[in-house]
DNA sequence: TAAAAAAGAGTGAACGCTCACTTTTGTAGG
DNA sequence: CCTACAAAAGTGAGCGTTCACTCTTTTTTA
């Protein structure tokens, strides 16, 4: 065993921080036990409060770190979009993918942080957080199309942002708790007709 | 016991239902104790009991009576509705009133139930019923105005009757969560201009 | 270099408290 | 006195958190 380093405590942190999302995403929060968390990172409950100092904390860390950082995804992988319409498009692809494919996890997460939310201040603010975040970005996609003529001028840019992101989390809680018959599909190619035709710009 | 008749009974269900509802609201269903409910309902915890067999019993029978008549309520107030698009209107409008003025508790109700979700299957099917009745109501008006030619034939009906259902929700939990800068009217514009833009019927 | 000491990460039984639920006791009709 | 019910006291399991202690690794010293 090599000196203990910074670098080993943050290992372990993310030990227990996977651990505590598998727990929380297998029982939910209030069921999860300190100890079932400790047990599936391998370390005692008193080693795990070297690194947390609640419960709580480690569901919060959790939430910036798996759901915080929305925002500054959707930039990252909009910024080398053609133009607003493949931005808005893309975001809706990036919204399905993740969902289905590469954090599937995420949803549930939500649903736990939602949870949580009525009961917890300050998970309710981590959740706000992100929707602000989100619907700064989507506005700013929004304003830019119209000001560049490509969407309807209007349009009410803040409004259809907020509108996305609650569509979005109501799909995703939903397909978190396995409703049947929510195929995201269709859903994309039909939330990308309803926004095309609401954005176009139509001489009437 | 002469005096006790059956209505008696009916109305210190009802009393214990509106003080759990209460309590509920108040803290969520975990923080809420049972001794919560019983002083608030001007009972004690062993008189609840006589009532209702688990504290778990009375969450659902709350959303049973609170959140499960979501479809009949929309059908009965729709059903004088001119044609599908006064009732898809109208369908909007009931939702933007309820959260605002008439049921303003029944969003942070569904936010309650989605927080014991995960965690209670029972909770979760209840939630899925409300969606499965929603959603086919809403399909069969689309389905109506399909046929009858005043929507677009291309309209997938099921599909957009989910996002609806979706997207309710969503703006109902970030609604009772007290999202600042969610304002319900422009909501309520925009989303009949999308529905509206896509299904218009449109010789292209 | 080897032994001793210091450092500090890790352990897990125990504590204190909460809370859903049960049992016992009290009381008001008939 | 009996019955139907409510009030209050009780019960015990569960859980977050703590803390005295162990054990491993690193540093100091002879």
């Amino acid at each position: 065993m090599p000196k203990v380093t910074e670098t080993h405590k943050m290992l372990r942190r993310q030990a227990i921080l996977t651990a505590a999302e598998e727990v929380f995403l297998g029982k939910g929060y209030q069921l999860a036990t300190v100890d079932d968390i400790a047990v599936r990172s391998g370390l005692s409950v008193g080693a795990l409060y070297r690194y947390f100092g609640s419960k709580s904390e480690i569901l919060l860390t959790l939430m910036q770190e798996r759901l915080g950082r929305t925002p500054e995804l959707l930039e990252r992988l909009t910024s080398d979009a053609g133009g607003p319409w493949e931005q808005i498009s893309r975001c809706v692809d990036i919204f399905v993918l993740a969902l289905r494919v590469r954090h599937p996890s995420t949803g549930r997460l939500l649903l736990v942080a939602w949870g949580e939310a009525l009961q917890d201040r300050i998970v309710r603010d981590g959740l706000m957080l992100r929707f602000q975040g989100v619907v700064d970005y989507l506005r700013d996609v929004v304003e830019r199309g119209i000001q560049s003529g490509e969407f309807r001028a209007e349009a009410d840019a803040k409004v259809l942002a907020s509108l996305l992101m609650c569509l979005a989390d109501g799909v995703t809680l939903y397909w978190a708790a396995n409703t049947p018959e929510l195929e995201l599909h269709p859903i994309r190619a039909t939330v990308m007709a309803m926004v095309r035709s609401y954005l176009s710009p139509q001489e009437s």
